[in-house]
DNA sequence: AGAGTAACCGAACGATCGGTCGGGACAAGG
DNA sequence: CCTTGTCCCGACCGATCGTTCGGTTACTCT
């Protein structure tokens, strides 16, 4: 056969270890020899299967950008009327940061002190932009209230959104990721008060 | 006179030049000697006015958790309606968010590497608490939505509202402080659909 | 004027940083 | 058997980390 057994680390299984310790330390607050530990093989040899850390980094914040862009690509998110694909993407994002959360994670941490960095802010940002658009979109249909300026409405529905990272656990049976979709589209579009 | 004129460093003025540097490359991204470009004074000059650079970190957080916990002290926050001691709350976090913004900021970005790292997070959880309960009890009144579980409601809501640090800027003439807190308090209670 | 001290500096400390290097163990294919 | 390539290692590189130290200004108080 082509592909032979793997009890030996892949580029991407020696990601998914380290993105786990950069979220645990934080990216600048992780050594090399941090990783080396966390994966049971020596520093040098994690050269062997990627060029440095800052690698690590854009494999890492690639994937969870992927995941994003992708759900803008989606035939919900395409057409229909404007206030259900913004419902549709909202959803969304949630599934893709629930799935992909350690790379979701670290993308939404990242500062910009290098290229890598710098670059990982602005696609998050378009992404932002396309997802404002739609919330514009969705106002001047009148489905969207026109009294909370819409630039300011989307960075709030982000910020609620994305902290999702900071407490999200997959593993217990704490919380599924439907029932967090569903809490966030409620309160995002009807928020706190006794429903209607 | 007691006071003498002040065109030197003091603990407080190093403090704030220190977090604002903290703020841009991270804590953990951060060296003394970009501290000590930043001041304009030498990396050594530094240790005359604090201990090091963990001591800065700890009386960032402690100035940023002194304004939050100072919040659940004030009258409103303790008598009257649960949703109402909730709506003032939330307001107010707000205000404290945008007034000490740069402290709020690195308090909210503390991962946990150091005791005092993992002593912010504790009484980050413990105000996290206090907000939380008061939501149950505004839930246990029949003023706010049963059908999203309150820790989870409490988690989003935070979410939204601790964003405010990843864009907010107080200098331009952008956006008002009570702007953004009417914002909040319109999208945390009604959600974005209009207005019932 | 002289003493005391707050504010600052350059040089250097041991430790750790990300990364390199030459080579060893081992399995596959001839 | 020997070669080839994968996977890994310990030792080491120059650079930078947070911090310390001895010493020099410059201002205040008597």
């Amino acid at each position: 056969m082509t592909t032979a057994k793997r009890d030996t680390y892949t580029p991407e299984s020696l990601l998914s270890v380290a993105v786990q310790v950069f979220n645990e330390r934080g990216y600048d607050g992780t050594s090399m020899e941090h990783l080396s530990r966390a994966a049971g093989i020596s520093k040098s040899s994690i050269y062997h299967h990627v060029a440095g850390k800052e690698e690590l980094l854009r494999r890492a914040v690639s994937r969870a950008l992927d995941g994003l862009f992708g759900i803008l690509d989606e035939e919900h998110a395409r057409v229909g009327r404007a206030v259900e694909r913004l419902e549709y993407v909202v959803r969304r994002m949630v599934e893709v940061l629930t799935a992909e959360l350690p790379y979701v994670t670290l993308l939404l941490r990242v500062r910009g002190n290098t290229a890598t960095e710098r670059w990982a802010l602005e696609r998050r940002r378009e992404f932002d932009h396309r997802v404002a658009e739609l919330l514009k979109a969705a106002a001047a249909d009148g489905d969207v209230r026109g009294d909370v300026e819409v630039r300011l409405a989307t960075r709030l529905v982000f910020g609620m959104i994305n902290s999702i990272v900071e407490w999200y656990r997959p593993d217990g049976r704490g919380m599924g990721e439907r029932e967090v979709a569903d809490a966030v589209v409620q309160l995002v579009f009807s928020g706190l008060h006794r429903s209607r």
